[in-house]
DNA sequence: CACTCAACTGAGAATCATTGTCAAAACCGG
DNA sequence: CCGGTTTTGACAATGATTCTCAGTTGAGTG
């Protein structure tokens, strides 16, 4: 046994290779929803190409470690998202995917609330609103 | 131009086939979200067999009435749910899938209000509750 | 530096929900 | 019963996501 790790239950620190830093770093580069595809082309097109597979697995694990944020687009498809580290939720147009993120602990009392009057416990919750934006408002 | 239909624009009312019967049916027979999978196996269960690309057609038919709730499983999956036809949100058990429907008019004002702040228009919203039913806080 | 080994990667196959196709069947009003 | 329309269902097609697995890489070691 010539493990390193310190004497407790042992998961690995995540190596920091080339291909994570690439998709940490694409994640900067924009302001709202984008499929793990869209992802995957705008790496190959800044001539530092990962694997789909790749950006598939580094995505997850980034949502794991809530460094970004993912959601259903209507379709079903998993979109991504860097995103603040507090809580909060999106606004989002429905025509151009413009983002913003907003938040209210009006809302988020009312989810306790609501949760705990039901003997509901580990509560979370999902919120994202949909509109149109001005700009979109032609 | 043989139409029968009222002269205005013409949305042909869906025909009540035994299909659409059956699924509408087999919908009041259970609490809790399922797949059209599922929904197509329960249909062939109890003898009164649909096709499975019916049961998407129809479910969809149905959700664009608001006869059905729809909402994505963490996984993408499409799952649905019969519900009462005013808007309200689920309050849903992590563990076991027991659902409860609760409503708020604070919410409701919340959402428009943030979305109105923002300019935005033609607002709608998702929201839904996880927690840990009683039942399985064993 | 050379070595070892688990973590990591990527090309392509495999999954799997959902949608499209289209000929046959069910309906409906007349 | 007739003609036109809607609906159905078996099957193919699509498309996102996951799996496989052999080859690569990186960090720690002596
Ligand atoms: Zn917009
Ligand atoms: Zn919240
Ligand atoms: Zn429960
Ligand atoms: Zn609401």
């Amino acid at each position: 046994m010539t493990s390193t790790e310190p004497a407790g239950a042992g998961r690995a620190a995540p190596r920091p290779t080339r291909q994570r830093r690439a998709v940490a770093r694409v994640m900067t580069t924009f302001a709202d929803f984008r499929s793990a595809q869209e992802i995957h082309e705008l790496l190959e097109q800044q001539g530092d190409p990962v694997g789909l597979a790749t950006v598939y697995r580094t995505l997850q694990l980034m949502a794991d470690h809530d460094e970004v944020d993912v959601l259903r687009s209507e379709d079903g498809e998993a979109i991504y998202r860097r995103c603040s580290d507090t809580h909060h939720h999106h606004l989002v147009c429905r025509s151009c995917g413009a983002t913003v993120e907003v938040e209210g602990p009006a809302v988020e009392r009312w989810t306790s609330a609501i949760a705990g009057d039901h003997g509901f416990t580990d509560v979370s919750h999902t919120l994202e609103i949909f509109g149109t934006c001005p700009a979109c408002r032609s």
